[in-house]
DNA sequence: AGGCAAACATACTACTGAGTATGCTGTCAA
DNA sequence: TTGACAGCATACTCAGTAGTATGTTTGCCT
């Protein structure tokens, strides 16, 4: 369903996703107008409101897409007999350099993480909100699932698998809070990023 | 200087600190209003802007209020004859309860860590969100300092210490996310939380 | 007593920013 | 050829909000 939707998104809608990622990454979300988002993209008013019906599920939609990348990279590397820890290692190795290739979106949909209760007041976007909220979950459950594999199997030491959880995905998040493309950054930089990370993650898990 | 402030701050101007921690907690710095912030106090506007020049001003002290929090508690705990990993872990068991005691404040400025660029017109808020920033470093950098010495006498793996620094902020920061007091949680929950975080963050980077 | 600040409340103003109504232009099918 | 619709631009409206100007009360000092 969300694969058929960008599939089929118009280009010119996309281009407005991306406009909308990048200047509410920067201004924050609440911050910026939907006038900042069409200056960006050389536009007026008129060509966003064609594509959304509102700022609101203009937002939504960039937090869905935002869920959309990762949930499309990172299920086909689970390989079912492999080891939990095997399976993380790669999860971690395939998460991290998406969210870094698509940095903006992640930004905006962090700052909804904070806890920021949306008012809103459509009900499309209560629907839009729920369905993100609901990949989030379904995201999740992919490393608790491995998580829990773990533990049971003993390559991960027992503990509270909520808090586990929760801070196994906040590591692996970090660099979207300090990441900052660089041009002069060396070429094996992400590669050699996320694999600190991933094995900060297993070591912290052992 | 600011514990100065901070003792010599009136008790009124001390609650219009909590409410609006409070209310930007709930609906976000920039979605809230200042008529928010006095509803949540049973006062009007004037109470606000008697105390505070701007609702700029209000939200760059509330986030140095924040990061007071922990300076004030953290530092002390520092041995300078002890073992990295032992100074370490009194660090985080000592972090982690003091900003889930003053939840609010921290989900406030943690919103601000995303990356929006505030847009403070005045010289008096930069000027605070200058020392906010100067404060955060120092911070930072008493739990750079620990890391160094355990690189440099084996306890700590060798690795980005960049990298593995902020790591272990956001980790030491990750039930800030997620964590919501509850009534009918054990006694115990947050010493025991604070337990595992610094289990983890040791194990991640031994 | 009386006056004088501090500590608010009330009643405005000015402006921003979301949303709308409508106009314009190219494209494509019949 | 035309008409009809997608894909925008322009020009508005209107609600909400930061900030101000000005009362009003309450303690407190002399």
């Amino acid at each position: 369903m969300a694969e058929t939707k960008l599939t089929t998104m118009s280009a010119s809608k996309a281009q407005v996703l991306d406009a909308a990622a990048e200047v509410f990454m920067r201004l924050g979300a609440d911050t910026a107008s939907i006038d900042d988002v069409a200056r960006q993209l050389g536009s007026t008013k008129g060509r966003i409101y064609h594509h959304f019906p509102s700022k609101g599920v203009l937002l939504a939609e960039v937090c869905l897409r935002a869920a959309d990348f990762v949930l499309q990279k990172v299920p086909p590397v689970i390989a079912p007999d492999a080891s939990p820890e095997e399976n993380l290692r790669q999860m971690i190795l395939t998460h991290v350099p998406e969210v870094l290739r698509t940095l903006p979106y992640h930004k905006v949909i962090i700052q909804s993480y904070v806890g920021v209760q949306q008012k809103s007041t459509t009900a499309l976007e209560r629907e839009l909100f729920a369905q993100i909220q609901q990949e989030r979950k379904a995201y999740e459950n992919l490393f608790r699932d491995v998580l829990q594999a773990g533990m049971q199997d003993g390559s991960f030491r027992t503990q509270n698998i909520s808090i586990a959880l929760q801070s196994l995905l906040l590591l692996i998040n970090a660099p979207v809070f300090w990441y900052r493309p660089r041009t002069d950054e060396p070429e094996t930089f992400v590669a050699d990023l996320s694999a600190q990370l991933a094995d900060m993650a297993l070591a912290a898990l052992r």
